[in-house]
DNA sequence: ATAATATAGTATCGCTTCGAAACTACCCTC
DNA sequence: GAGGGTAGTTTCGAAGCGATACTATATTAT
């Protein structure tokens, strides 16, 4: 199978995957929006890196997160630190929709792949995402784990360590290290030893 | 890597692969024509065979092939056979035009792929077409080469074999065997009597 | 044959979406 | 505090899409 077909196959799995957007009353866009706002962490939960996130302008962005948030799907806060800030958050109502959809089959499909094929594959894909954005200037959109500003202070104590983000200058909660970051870059893949860099977050 | 992540990095990938539509002044839709006019076999190149294929409707089809007819990127042919029907074919400045597809990064970064890499990478994509293609009704879309319809007769002599579809009833040239069909059906991947097909897989 | 039904393709209508540009409010640096 | 940059929204025009209705040709039933 050639180049081509293969790119066209990528690109066929997702029109499937994420078209016929009408299940449940929500657009494709929508679902993006939903999508994403579930995956994104605490830095990356704004209008303007959903649109970075997804190729599109601000004001597109802020007009499908306005019908959202009319139907209830997205609450709204100003953000404290920066006040031109805001921060959207998934209702309950929104995670509930969530599981039906459409997207869910290619997940299913993905999960379906066997455990050895599938980390290969997850593998490739990240680099034709690194190559690809690279050409159209995009953002890579990563997570924590892969990140050049994760910071890892372990303290010595076993099972203890604690994590921090060097760019934002925030400390990490574990469960935050698997969302996706506006601010990702591509760096250095693994833990680092025990010496914390810099100023410490407070 | 979870199945949601590698789920989403497929989307994400040809979001921004083919999103961005506006290079050489054609819409995303629009690029999705001509490749699919340049990658179906004779069978497939009508409005109704691309509808099906970008799970559209043979509406939105005919608008989007019409612009392309009116810009000198297609011409079109009543069918012989059948009357009704409508054969699309791809002008030199559309073939010239296709070298600027946006789409194009995505298959360098395909070719990109180590060897090894990229057949199981193509496994798995087929795989996951597959499932998804299944669950949302979409017609799978396949080329000759795996096809049940494919009928070969080698005639006992060496390196002389004819094929033909079954379906059509209609013999195939040999570099038709690696076009997209609308008639796909998943079948057997190799039957051929016993002699020798092709590479074992590696 | 003729009628009924199905299919290929097109035309039209209204709705939505999108991107561009203008605009407000806020932040930061000098 | 002035200037320039950034976050977000609004507005506007163009294009896309899906639904529906329509024509023309095929196919099947009676």
């Amino acid at each position: 199978m050639h180049s081509r077909a293969i790119a066209e196959l990528v690109l066929h799995v997702g029109r499937i995957a994420s078209g016929e957007g009408f299940v449940e009353g929500l657009t494709a866009a929508q679902w993006a929006v939903l999508r994403y706002f579930a995956q994104a962490n605490r830095f990356s939960r704004t209008p303007s890196a959903f649109a970075a996130f997804h190729g599109t302008t601000r004001g597109t962005a802020s007009q499908t997160i306005k019908s959202l948030e009319i139907q209830g799907y997205l609450t709204r806060m100003r953000s404290e630190a920066d006040r031109r800030s805001v921060r959207l958050l998934l209702t309950d109502k929104a995670r509930g929709t969530l599981a039906n959809d459409p997207f869910e089959t290619l997940v299913r499909a993905a999960d379906a792949l066997p455990p050895g094929v599938r980390s290969h594959f997850a593998n490739a894909l990240q680099r034709m995402l690194g190559q690809v954005a690279g050409e159209r200037g995009n953002p890579p959109f990563g997570t924590c784990a892969s990140c050049q500003h994760l910071q890892s202070d372990d303290c010595g104590r076993e099972g203890q360590a604690s994590y921090a983000c060097g760019f934002a200058n925030e400390p990490l909660r574990l469960d935050e290290l698997d969302g996706v970051c506006i601010n990702f870059v591509p760096g250095k893949p693994m833990t680092m030893n025990g010496s914390v860099t810099g100023a410490a977050p407070r």
